[in-house]
Parts: structure tokens; C-alpha cells; sequence
DNA sequence: CTATTGTAAATTGTCAACAATATGCAATAT
DNA sequence: ATATTGCATATTGTTGACAATTTACAATAG
């Protein structure tokens, strides 16, 4: 590693940071599945540092509904009902209609171009029926949107919804040879309506878009 | 104090927790400005306790957008610009949208006299001109029916936003005798649409109600 | 045998001390 | 006079230790 890099690193980062991100991607991967008690301790000492920073660390995953403190008993990861997870998408449905207008509306030629690769690479997992990489790169296209509205507060909200719905255990969505190649015409759609810049029509899609994904939630989580 | 209302605060109180309420409390009563910087050491010691619950108070602080960190320079309340006040008024509101939808729907007795004892009280402040006193009872009228979407992410979700926009300048909006009367109005209009039960309406109004409000921020931010 | 009590281990809550970094100011050199 | 260097001070980052609480389990009483 270069000198300029790990000054920044040094400038920037504190133990506190990594934790936190180390431990909202284990969440998030579904390394730590939900109800898991997590102990200050054997993090810590798993990671070579003390408890302090894991306890910060602890309390910035609380404040984004990723972990519950039960006092004296420890930090577990929160475990999300199906209730819990259909009022999430509530909130969810018109902040994807709202991600579509502004989208629509700021596309630059970089944010198509980037928009474009992603969904070329979706269309290439499926010529080669890649179901767990196809999951990634539609949650991918669906976090570019939301970036690209340059709206940082609807950014931030819509991650934090989208990062809590990976609490709720059949979550992600089953796909098999005959959805997945409807999942992609829905996606190559959505991205020819975006590209078109048609703000109304980027705005309906995307908001029946979001309304499918909870049929579908309600649907796998009934049947299984 | 009778015993178990102790026990009850020492089972679910953290120090961590008390320090975040009072901090979280005068950021938004507006007793740290915008730019203030917060000193571990100061706090923990006004407080009588040592700095590692306050360092945890800050780091969830930070994730609720109220402070900022700066690694080796300290804490302090965040500051808003009018672009950002703006883009979150533009999350906020297909929120309030949904909010009238919800609450609307889901109105019960109890809920709906509650409501019924704020604009009551709203109204006595404008006939004796209390225009603070109004205020608050603006933003907890606001509060309730977010609160009574029975939704908690949407509560959650929305107030995060709220709290977030009193860290710009020019937000609390300066109600003089003409007007107070017109918001009164208006929240007794609100209010009745709601308690008729009238979902498509209230879902209308709650959504110009706050595009309303960023029209006057917008005003109220740029004769200052 | 069941229920209760007591005790030990584990875990969290809090604190105080140490290390590293930044800030302000005086001294010096150009 | 201005810029730079060096030092003292203040503040944050991190650690390890202690106190308080919970949990598990064995011992005892009924």
C-alpha cells in the first residue's frame, strides 16, 4: 500500500467504522442471521481490539435497525416478522415512484452508461442461469437508481429500508429459470423507460414494480 | 420515586441511552446550533458520568444525521443547507401522502380524539396569539398521525426526516396573526377529512399540505 | 421429585488511564 | 514583517480494569 493511501485510511477511518461496516455486511450477506447474539468480546478479540469500539460500533448498527440492546443481556440481530417487513415495503412503494421520477429526470450519458452495463450483466447471468450473482446485480441496478436521483436523504432512506428487508428471512427472492428471465424483461423495461426519459412512466413502473415485489414476498413466505 | 418505576429504569436505561435523549432534545429545541462542537470530555462531565457513554451517544447521534464526526477533531451538530432541507422535504413528501392514506384508514375512537384535543388546543393558542405554543402543537399534531399510521417503520422513517430538517436555520416558520389563522385553518380542514374518513382526500391534502411547507421554506430561506 | 436458594462463571455497563493526533503560540530564521 | 519550526496544551482514539447484572447449575429444603 502507498504513502497518500494510508494517510487517508489513517485521516478517515477509525476501529469503530470497520466494525461497523465489517458487521453490516456479515448482516447483510446473511452471515449473522437474524436473532444471533452477538458478544462485544469475542468480537473484539476475533478482530485484535478492545471493546470500546465494538460497542459504538454496536450502537450505530441499533440506530439502523439492524441489531436490538436488551440491557445486560447483549446485542442479537434483529429478526423482522412478515408484518414488520410488509410495512417496510410500504414505505418502500412510494420512494421507488419518487427514485423513478427524479432518476428520469437526472439522467446524465455516465448514469445510463453505468445503468446499461448493469443490465447488460444481468442478461448475460441469465444466459448462463447465475441465479445467486443475477440477486446481486438486481439489487445492484435498484441501488444506482436510488443514487442516481442525487437526492442523498432519499439515498439514505431507501439503503436503510433496503438493508432492514434482509432481516426478514425469505426476503430474497427464490428464483428459478422461468422468473428470472421475466425478472430481466421487467428490468430491460424499466431501464429503456428511464433511458427514454419519461418521467411519468418511469415513476409507474418502478412503483408496480416495488407493489409485485410484496406479492411476491406475501406469496413465498406463505407457502413456505 | 416508588420502587418499581426504579427498577423499571435501571432494567431499560443505559446511561448511553439518557445522554442521546438529552442531546437528541436540545439539538432539536434548537440549544445546539448547527455548527456547534460537542467535547466528550465537556458533556461527560456536565453530566457527572465518563466519556465512553457519551462517545456512544454520538455515534448514534451520527446515524440519525444530527452530528457529524470528524476523525481526531471532535463532534459537532450538523449543519443543513437549503439544497439539502430542500431534498428531504422531497422525501418527506410522498411520505405525508401516505400518511393521510394510513391514518385515514385507520382511524379509531381514541385516535381520533386525540387528534380532536390537538386542533382544539391549536385553536385556543390563535385566539390568544401564542404563536411557540402553536408551533409545538403544529409539529405534534404532525407527529401523531404519523404515530397513528399504526406503521412504524413509516414513523420511524418520518420522523428521522423531521428531526433532521430542524437543523436548518430558517425552518421553524415565522407565524405572524395572518398567518397562524390560515394553518389553523388548514389543519382543521386536515383534520375533519381525516376523521371523515376519507382516504383519497386526506392523502391529497396531507401532500399539498407539505409541498405548501417547502414553498415557504424555499421564501422563508431566501428574504433572509 | 419439585421448588427454592445459593454460588460461580460469563457478560455487559462504566470508568480511568494511556497513546496518538490536532491546535495554539512563542521562538527563530529568512 | 512573514513564514517556519518547535513545544506545550487540549482533545480524541483506544485500551484494560473494575462494578453490576444475568445465567447456569448445584445444593438444599419441603
Amino acid at each position: 500500500m502507498n504513502a497518500p493511501e494510508t494517510i487517508k485510511l489513517l485521516r478517515t477511518q477509525s476501529l469503530t467504522n470497520l466494525v461497523h461496516e465489517e458487521l453490516e455486511r456479515r448482516i447483510a450477506a446473511g452471515q449473522l442471521l437474524p436473532g444471533t447474539p452477538l458478544r462485544e468480546a469475542s468480537i473484539a478479540t476475533d478482530l485484535g481490539i478492545s471493546r470500546g469500539p465494538v460497542r459504538e460500533a454496536f450502537r450505530m448498527l441499533e440506530e439502523r435497525g439492524l441489531v436490538e440492546f436488551e440491557k445486560n443481556c447483549g446485542v442479537r440481530v434483529r429478526q423482522l416478522d412478515l408484518e414488520q417487513a410488509m410495512q417496510i415495503y410500504q414505505v418502500r412503494i412510494p420512494l421507488e415512484a419518487l427514485i423513478g421520477e427524479l432518476v428520469a429526470h437526472r439522467l446524465t450519458p455516465e448514469t445510463h452508461a453505468s445503468l446499461q452495463q448493469v443490465v447488460e450483466q444481468m442478461r448475460l447471468t441469465v444466459t448462463r442461469q447465475d441465479i445467486p450473482c443475477y440477486t446481486e446485480l438486481n439489487f445492484l441496478f435498484h441501488d444506482l437508481l436510488a443514487k442516481y436521483t442525487a437526492n442523498p436523504s432519499l439515498y439514505d432512506t431507501y439503503r436503510r429500508l433496503v438493508v432492514q428487508l434482509k432481516l426478514f428471512r425469505s426476503y430474497t427472492f427464490r428464483h428459478n429459470p422461468e422468473t428470472i428471465a421475466l425478472s430481466l424483461q421487467e428490468h430491460q423495461t424499466i431501464f429503456e423507460t428511464i433511458a427514454a426519459r419519461d418521467i411519468a412512466a418511469s415513476k409507474a413502473l418502478l412503483r408496480q414494480h416495488a407493489q409485485d415485489s410484496l406479492i411476491r414476498l406475501q406469496a413465498a413466505s406463505q407457502s413456505s
